[in-house]
DNA sequence: GCGATCATACTACAAATGTCGTAGAAAACT
DNA sequence: AGTTTTCTACGACATTTGTAGTATGATCGC
């Protein structure tokens, strides 16, 4: 039987990500932005991938006028942090910490991208400080 | 026609971690690895995995005595780095640092852990510094 | 009003994936 | 030597995934 992992395909996320740069996202604009993108795929094609993001409850639909309108249940924060924690999960049994470290080493970083790095890791040490319930 | 992304598939790597971990790799000892890890698999789904690993090029087989072993003929800092690069294509357009940005804002880690980061940010910071070829 | 358009609902289907079963050779045991 | 155990090589198969065609109903332009 086929995989088991995260629902969300790879083929629907490309269509997800459209979603979440457009606002009014009917198959036929879809369409068109992922045609815009270099992703040749039939109206049907897409069609299909909403539908089936719908039934997974990764978007809703709301008829405007003729078409269908569909727009994302999920932020991309939301959907993105679900991805890294599967990957997380299937590379490092969970453990997020050497995942950031792995990705820092095998990376390479403009010297403001790691000043945010370390802006950041600040913040997140005064956050995390008084955490302690 | 099916997926495109990194041939690699998820069981595919599973099996492979387990290469990664044992010395002694049969058939049945990773057949066994698997299970102790409550992956339950029978003998020839294991030799269907590793021969399409090898036929990949992920691992290298030799025969010892009665049956084959297997070993891992890329290591695991390789696989993992490359999977890691994929979900920042799939999913930040190749951007690596938005990736650990919000990996490290949405998951919580100890201060031990953000010790950790520091340090190496530290030192990519440094390594990097005269790095302007 | 009628044909050309556009939308959606179903159906279809090849390739990839996960999982095994069986056949036959080799080795081990008794 | 005969039987039992092990291996590997192949083939098989249900599901999932990516991709699209067709049928059918609504809408628009004229």
């Amino acid at each position: 039987m086929g995989r088991r992992g995260s629902d969300l395909t790879d083929a629907e996320l490309e269509v997800l990500k459209v979603l979440w740069e457009g606002q009014s996202n009917t198959v036929r604009e879809v369409m068109e932005r992922l045609h815009a993108k270099g992703r040749k795929v039939a109206y049907t094609t897409v069609l299909t991938f909403l539908s089936r993001l719908e039934q997974k409850g990764y978007v809703r639909s709301d008829k405007a006028g003729l078409a269908y309108v569909y727009r994302p249940k999920q932020s991309r924060e939301r959907v993105i942090a679900s991805r890294l924690r599967a990957l997380a999960d299937q590379l490092f049994d969970g453990a997020t910490a050497p995942m950031v470290l792995q990705l820092m080493k095998s990376e390479r970083f403009t010297h403001e991208e790691i000043e945010a790095f370390r802006r950041l890791i600040d913040e997140l040490d005064r956050t995390g400080a008084e955490d302690g319930a």
